[in-house]
DNA sequence: ATTGACCCTAAACCGCAGTATAGGGTTTAC
DNA sequence: GTAAACCCTATACTGCGGTTTAGGGTCAAT
């Protein structure tokens, strides 16, 4: 199989698989004498497992890890296993942040709407951000670093 | 005020108000005969309000775009709501895109929590990933290109 | 007069995961 | 025999928001 028609069967650019060579998740395959990659079977299904596991959250780096570690002839699933734990823990903390900040953006455009830029003070950039400083309200403190 | 207390003041490195002055979101400041730059209280409140703005998920781009118009005497506001609004419609396309990623996650890790990998395959290669592709379960299709 | 803390510029580098460009060779069909 | 469609390498570039490095100059106190 030409690289040509991985990529088309697995969905990435031609690019993509030299670029995921270079990096060492996809091996050197034997080459024509034209200097053209001749892939087989158990690479497209190589290519499909990096794009699912690209998929779940991990990193080229820890695909190349487990793929490794699998050409040891090891299980890596305790490992990955690990590391599919840190990756929900990490969506888990982003989800909470990212609900902390759609609340603050909420509050924020529903002040401005109640009550739109009427006067805007001299010193002013804009009231619609600025009146989320100190907690969204006037009673907070700065931070000190 | 030099530019080290600027900086002290609002939290960011030296390097990064010289940055944000390249980048058109702090101005170029008066200099001393030696070059060194003189800020005042308004490039206090300039530089506060550049960080809450990006708290607020403002880009660098926007932010600049902000001051400019606020500059012209302009008021930015409904200009910012419109940003704030299209902030919160992607905080909340990402929110749901991570609750569906967590959801694959934890299908994943319970499954395989349920049947620890046994005997592997010689052709798989990591069971917890693999029984993740077509939807989960194994009934599913594969996406057709 | 020297030490230490501060300041200056220009330019390169970081992570991440590719994408693009330049300049060339091969294969296949007509 | 030539044109289209494919392949090759090496290198640079993208976005984002800075950070780091190299090589200096300035200011205050001692």
């Amino acid at each position: 199989m030409q690289i040509g028609n991985l990529a088309k069967e697995t969905g990435v650019t031609v690019q993509t698989v030299r670029f995921y060579e270079r990096r060492g998740l996809m091996p050197q395959p034997p080459r024509r004498e034209s200097g053209y990659r001749n892939y087989g079977e158990s690479d497209l299904r190589r290519l499909q497992f990096i794009r699912q596991a690209k998929a779940l959250g991990f990193s080229l780096g820890e695909i190349r890890e487990i793929l490794r570690t699998r050409e040891r002839g090891q299980c890596p699933c305790t490992d990955v296993s690990k590391m599919a734990e840190r990756h929900l823990a990490n969506a888990e903390a982003e989800i909470a942040r990212l609900q902390r900040f759609r609340r603050e953006l909420r509050q924020a455009l529903g002040r401005w709407k109640q009550k739109p830029t009427r006067n805007l003070p001299a010193n002013a950039i804009c009231v619609l951000i600025e009146r989320t400083m100190n907690g969204g309200r006037n009673h907070g403190r700065k931070k000190s670093a």
